[in-house]
DNA sequence: ACCTGAACACCGTTCAAGT
DNA sequence: ACCTGAACACCGTTCAAGT
């Protein structure tokens, strides 16, 4: 593995060893039975007592986090790249399915990084955070372009995201995709023309 | 209680009394905890033993599905009044706000709902049929007035407020509110003007 | 016809004892 | 410094025995 999942410091050659593995089986368990699956069945496959999985992993989150480390990184780079996308609206869209697809590869996931949100002490919490920052700079040019309007904040593209995730978990992959683009579409400034079309109603 | 939350045919005085007290705890501890609660909670609470739940309700779904049955008739009498309402924009709106509020008062039932449509004998599938048909009639009403694109179906439109509901459970009412209606805009047709502004990309 | 509660298998989390 | 595994508290689900 690269440093980026490595803990903070040097640790002896055992403790290393563990913790790779731990996160390695983590990876393979919560991608196959989702975000909610037996830790104790972790331990197990990664060979270890349950202590040294709490003892590298206080929480289910700090697991989670560290497992997604890479790959948030990852997007956090492809948001970057798609800045010089021809199309700002192009470039909003491919990284908000990149996003939701690498999401709903673990089932639950998108539950437990929108309800991060709530506590700031969570892992996932920052981790919330860095994708939402990447987002909205390609929210922002996308505003600029007359392709977003202006009460759409970087927080509820990053919850649209979470949200279609979700779906995706529990629908056809035709639909999750269909879903998600009605969603970014949702995002447009609506035309004078179609707004309350007969009655605004109480 | 009304007719409509009793089992099929007559039954035992005892029976019917704990049937009855189950429903009513299951509902209070559904609202209080999630779907996901402990069964062998809402038993104690019920002050009958687990395995008269299990009598009355062989899974959680059922416990659930019976829970709800007088609301999604409520859901379902409320699309048909609806379909009065001089705006078919309005008339659609108002029902998915109002389904939405009902399902986001239970942590986890959006999850429970959306995921019960893969399993044909899932005691909530015939419950989520019965929504998306209702939804149906209103989508389709605001359809001919040219307020939703051709491609959007009612199973579309129901997993969007379940979508919704399930986002509203993890963030605050007001983008709660807004997340839904940026996905209902995310119906409406796509205006010439607006789409694909710059370049399709490959 | 219905109810009880023990039985079984499983899990999350902590922590004293080891190396 | 790290690991182990027993201990505790809890849960889902079944089913023999009762009334």
């Amino acid at each position: 593995m690269t440093a980026a999942n490595t803990p903070h410091r040097p640790m002896r050659a055992d403790a290393r060893r563990n913790y790779e593995r731990l996160l390695a089986e983590a990876e393979v368990a919560f991608r196959e039975q989702g975000t909610e699956t037996s830790l104790e069945e972790i331990a197990r496959r990664a060979g270890v007592s349950i202590g040294t999985l709490y003892g590298h992993f206080p929480t289910r989150q700090a697991l989670l986090e560290a497992m997604l480390h890479e790959s948030i990184d990852r997007l956090v780079a492809i948001a970057e790249e798609l800045l010089a996308h021809p199309s700002p609206g192009e470039a909003l869209a491919r990284w908000a399915r990149a996003t939701a697809a690498h999401m709903s590869a673990y089932r639950g996931l998108a539950t437990s990084l929108l309800s991060s949100l709530k506590d700031e002490n969570n892992p996932l919490y920052r981790a919330c955070q860095q994708m939402t920052a990447a987002g909205q700079r390609l929210l922002d040019r996308a505003r600029t372009a007359g392709l977003v309007r202006a009460e759409a904040g970087a927080d509820d593209m990053f919850a649209l995201i979470n949200a279609a995730a979700w779906a995706r978990e529990q629908v056809s992959a035709e639909q999750g995709d269909r879903l998600l683009a009605f969603m970014l579409d949702g995002l447009r400034p609506v035309p004078a023309e179609t707004r309350r079309p007969v009655d605004p109603g109480p």
